[in-house]
DNA sequence: TATGAATGAGCATTCATTCAT
DNA sequence: CATGAATGAATGCTCATTCAT
């Protein structure tokens, strides 16, 4: 009578246990020794789910993700102005509740800067062309709606990596003082230049 | 008395030596010894001169963007309208001849990203603020030259950091076609706007 | 399931396997990869048994000295008068038989003497306490014997310390021709002032 | 014109000045460059005046030993009884005026225990031999003046090594609570067994 | 006499991964 | 299904000493 086990489930009940200790420590700094303690699995049952280290954070790093898309789709939705759903995008790289979400967002752009493996730059890509496209959405919409000039879309790209670019000048350099207000006087400023004049 | 060696211009050989191994290979790939051997000298002798391995990089991050900065001076003072200066200033992110200059950024960010040592984000806030002080120059004079509206001075951060983070995004995901396009295209987006209508 | 191994017992075999090698080389002079390989395992292995290579040398050290106690115990008990166990007591110090037991004992002390680490201290700590109180219970029962008169108690710690400082001695310098001709002049000597006369 | 130095002096000169740098570092963790330094002189120079590193300690030895020996002869001569004279003597191993000897002489036991180089053999045996000569003639003075019995003499040495024995035994364990009263009374009780009833 | 530039041997330790049970 | 024992590759850095000047 074998046991029957949820691989699916069990797969992220793993990385589930281990999510804290990789976003404390860096996936560096995290042997699968104590990847397998914490989860209370062995060593080997780490490899009968994952083919690699790698391999769990892209898991921990989906369930984040996913649980921070659904909370943006929502603050978009309940924001009325263009700007507003904007603004709340740019909170992926300044709120303080996606502070977890970006300590592996770094990691993986770190790994990717030097050993950029094609498993790697697919799932950033897929990442990034997901939130690209709910990006270039809001800016249609503010066109379709006529609260933006019909130009703002060729600012769409620029405006999308702003937020990356700014992060991660907040992080490599002392020079950003406070990242959010950076990006609101950003925002602001261009949004004065692109909103319909009525 | 003993043998006098210009200290500052031997560091400066050595790293020079050592230049396209690292740029080749990485700077986690380089060994101390691969490193001494390229440059003709003992092991011993690379420690006379440079405190660790981390620190030849910097040494040839220096010397590199010494010389890109002559030329980027260089460019701009040849560049008649903003617009022209500040496409030439995206360059250092997108032109084939800074390459390598590139390969060495990237891998600063990725070992700040993890590692964030001390040294590390003093030099890349050094060198970042030394940049775009140049960048707020530009945009400065072209508000001075009433060929930019006053507003403009806002968007220079934003501006800045967007060559930064299209250069990111290229090199982490597959989702940037030709990133000299994507750049020309929100300059001049972005220039329509700001431009004094004249 | 997974191999089932006799950690303990596994340790021993290692530390026993290394310890010719570590008697005639020294702990400084043996390598890691000569003591696995001596061991007949890798040297990954080494370290799943021993935090580092002291331990290694703890756990021979362990070993000698548990043989050399019951010996000691056994030549204690067949020894009838006091003199005759403290002389065979100052066996350990002058005996061919201990000659490998003060081999590791001679590297304890002059690793103690200049890095004091607490490990090491509270082992030799241990040791020392252990025959102390061995060596003060046959001067007790001496006096309870009426052997000895009871000022005798007042010597022990010296008495006890003599057998380490000629030890000493007689291997930091060319002053001490026969290590055990002294050591029984001085317990002969003393012997005759602190046994009972009747 | 050539200069003339006293190379004698010189060399006297170089050890002193890095004598407090070895007392608080110890042999091993001084190099050759901080020593030059310290003593405000090139790393050639050393080895113009010293063969090895382990000369320059040799050289501080000889220096702290002939003033330490001056007092010590002072000390004993001003000493009235026999007792009083050893006191004095073991006062070597812990009066507080002699830790910086004491830390040298650690040093030395230590190598020589590991590396002994007959080079350092010889220091030690010399040494040794001068203080256990002047140690020999407190007892025979004791022995002549009556103080003492005759079978004193047969004693003298373990009462000699018993000051090291302490001492070592005081560094590497934590048996030893406070070592000048160990040896107080350890020499109070064996001075009632040897000194002549009146 | 004095110097300091140059050197290179030497080594403990970690940890992802495998595979026998 | 689960495990954990075994492994071995891989590397930066120090420092005593030499010797050309």
């Amino acid at each position: 009578m074998a046991i029957i086990v949820d691989k699916v489930q069990k797969k992220k009940d793993i990385a589930l246990s281990c999510k804290d200790l990789f976003i404390e420590k860096g996936i560096h700094k995290v042997t699968i020794a104590e990847a397998a303690k914490t989860a209370g699995v062995g060593k080997g049952t780490i490899y009968e789910y994952f083919k690699n280290k790698e391999e769990i954070v892209f898991e921990i790093a989906n369930i984040m993700l996913q649980k921070n898309e659904e909370q943006l789709q929502i603050d978009i939705t309940n924001s009325v102005s263009t700007k507003a759903k904007i603004k709340k995008f740019y909170e992926i790289f300044c709120s303080e509740e996606r502070t977890e979400l970006r300590e592996i967002y770094k990691e993986f752009i770190s790994i990717t800067l030097i050993n950029p493996s094609e498993q790697m730059i697919d799932f950033q890509t897929q990442t990034n062309n997901h939130f690209y496209k709910l990006f270039q959405e809001i800016i249609q919409n503010g066109i379709n709606k006529n609260e933006l000039i019909k130009e703002s879309m060729n600012l769409s790209l620029g405006m999308f990596v702003i937020g990356k670019g700014m992060f991660i000048q907040s992080v490599t350099t002392n020079s950003i003082g406070d990242l959010k207000s950076e990006l609101n006087l950003y925002v602001d400023t261009i949004f004065k230049l692109i909103e319909v004049k009525k």
